[in-house]
DNA sequence: ACAAAGTCTACCTTATAAGTAGATTTTGTT
DNA sequence: AACAAAATCTACTTATAAGGTAGACTTTGT
């Protein structure tokens, strides 16, 4: 499961890849509109923005917007960045990989080949998926 | 990632299969094999045990053994058992589902739809694969 | 000058992970 | 019957992280 900071950092982006473009976001408005504890929600885009993905402007008409474009951030780097691996086991990660302490050989592990190709697959799902794509699967669903 | 719990009672596993149809395995033989503190891995195979799917035998002589068959123990139902859910929101998991609590319409939620494929793809590799497979991986990827 | 924003520092509470210690019960062997 | 080898049970411990809150401070538009 991912931990909660990282679920609201997606709704929190989704939110503003909608408005982008549109100038800034107020954290009140975020929060409100996707249920999202207030303060809480302040150290989350604090963070999303020391990682480069948003940016703020402050005192009043501030707010916060969205850096990249929607199309340029993938869901796997925002849960890389607020819960670390995507890997279900430690020697299966490429980003925080370590050794296994308790198969003899990796090499060989039958364990570590089936739980990287869950890995394998997971990343590939949630690379080839952005900002952009959540909002048009979105319109996609709700046009049919 | 996997607690240390589930990748412990994985590797027990395995080692219980390699060893299945030969009488009860002391653990302490495990415990040093696969390199996990004794003490912590005797409540793991107390667990697996209430979970019916080792027994045990007390006394000289005793140990813990595999009762189904290893073909019969996939790894979505160990993982399961001890870590809970395989989704990584709530909201898209099958056994644990809870309601999303920040979005409006979970029928047209992209976060959702994308998530939905992460745990459909997931599910079905752990599915799939049983202690049995494990071995199976191993002895190829040893004998090439 | 003032009020509306984000920012910073410092907390709090609870749960969980990971592991340990030691007494108790069961059982095969002598 | 005695003994020792095993699992079992109860009860801790310790550290870390999750999830959240409070309040003072700074920046900025009007």
């Amino acid at each position: 499961m991912l931990s909660k900071k990282t679920q609201y950092a997606l709704y929190a982006l989704t939110h503003l890849a909608k408005e982008y473009g549109k100038g800034p976001v107020l954290i009140g408005k975020i929060a409100e509109d996707e249920k999202i504890p207030k303060k809480f929600l302040e150290g989350i885009l604090l963070e999303l923005r020391n990682k480069g993905i948003v940016s703020s402007k402050k005192g009043k008409g501030g707010g916060y917007y969205l850096l990249k474009r929607p199309e340029e951030v993938t869901l796997v780097e925002v849960i890389r960045g607020f819960d670390g691996a995507i890997a279900l086991l430690p020697c299966v990660s490429e980003k925080y990989y370590e050794e296994c302490s308790s198969c003899k050989d990796e090499a060989t592990c039958g364990i570590k080949s089936i739980m990287k190709e869950v890995r394998d697959k997971t990343v590939e799902l949630l690379s080839n998926n952005t900002l952009a794509d959540i909002i048009l699967k979105e319109n996609m669903l709700k046009n049919i």
